[in-house]
DNA sequence: CATCAGGGCCCTG
DNA sequence: CAGGGCCCTGAT
């Protein structure tokens, strides 16, 4: 009789140990906490914010490592934990990744000058100075995230993540954490449907095998994609089974930092955004697009991220309107 | 207890 | 290009 824990990673905690440690200047101005720590996003066992410091996992050509990002006064500093003595050149890929994942090298000098003379988004700016959409995992990893949100409510989707990490994650032990790593494609792509509807995923289940067929098959299209124009890139990630328009504009923002990917409105955001910009609580979203789209210009999803990084802000300090 | 909609997506006609 | 079906869950 088969044990259906079998063959997990359950039990199981990877030790990792400091390294090396990196110090990255981002360009001006720098939010970091902004940047690192986004209140929207649902909690996952796979990295946390602590004593203002950015705890992840990383899986590098299939190793994985454990980072903290910190702010010092000489720059971002990036400490690198690993089970092994790092293997030449993995320095120099952990800074490419650390600097695109958090998008340290964005100019955002004109979306400052722009909020400037904004009556709406001017405050928030002034108060986020410096903040960049970021995603401190793959764009694999993401699109695992996104799977899960989709036609769900944030308890389930947690629960979901909860569930593949648990049974394919891997389990690490370093700066006194104990954080999960994302499994890789590879690992997905053969698992049966059925095992993976075990874990109450539904008809995602699916998607999560044809994503990680596809990604075991293409271990480079991420990198393919991050040169692209937002219309390419769009093309690109919708080849991906699972991969609609809700999830493609986020990809494209979040994961590859197109400020204006701001062209599909989900039903929850138009309602917020229709209170935000009309005072009305149900506004058409095209009218929703329109006016980002009137009044920001190619920085228009970039300033309703922060206009809603700041209510989500608002909402975790127990003073938001909703 | 049953029914139904939900922070989409794919597939079909 | 519009609309039905899909896994599950919690609300009604």
């Amino acid at each position: 009789m088969m044990d259906h824990n079998e063959q997990t990673n359950r039990g199981y905690v990877r030790p990792l140990s400091l390294q090396a440690t990196l110090t990255l200047r981002p360009t001006e101005p720098f939010n970091f906490v902004g940047t690192v720590h986004k209140p929207s996003h649902f909690p996952m066992r796979t990295d946390t914010f602590l004593d203002g410091a950015l705890w992840f996992t990383m899986r590098l050509d299939g190793y994985i490592v454990g980072i903290c990002l910190r702010e010092t006064p000489h720059g971002l500093e990036v400490l690198v934990f690993a089970g092994s003595r790092l293997r030449r050149g993995a320095l120099l890929d952990i800074e490419e990744e650390v600097r695109f994942r958090f998008d340290l090298d964005a100019d955002l000098h004109d979306f400052v000058r722009l909020a400037e003379a904004d009556p709406m988004l001017g405050p928030i700016e002034r108060r986020w100075r410096g903040l960049r959409p970021s995603c401190a995992y793959s764009l694999y990893e993401l699109i695992c995230i996104t799977i899960a949100l989709q036609n769900a409510q944030v308890t389930r989707s947690e629960r979901m993540m909860e569930a593949l990490l648990d049974k394919y994650g891997s389990l690490t032990a370093f700066g006194g954490l104990n954080l999960f790593a994302f499994w890789g494609p590879t690992t997905l792509a053969e698992v049966s449907e059925e095992d993976l509807r075990q874990l109450k995923l539904g008809y995602r289940a699916k998607s999560y095998r044809r994503v990680s067929e596809f990604f075991a098959a293409a271990p480079a299209f991420e990198r393919e994609v991050r040169p692209l124009d937002k219309s390419l890139a769009g093309r690109e990630l919708r080849r991906i089974y699972g991969v609609g328009p809700a999830t493609c504009w986020y990809l494209l923002f979040e994961k590859f930092h197109h400020y204006d990917a701001f062209d599909y409105v989900s039903p929850w955001e138009t309602k917020i955004l229709s209170q935000l910009f009309f005072h009305v609580d149900d506004a058409r979203p095209q009218d929703v697009l329109d006016f980002a789209w009137r009044r920001w210009g190619h920085w228009r999803m970039l300033a309703v991220h922060y206009l809603f990084e700041d209510l989500f802000w608002q909402r975790s300090q127990g003073r938001a309107a909703w």
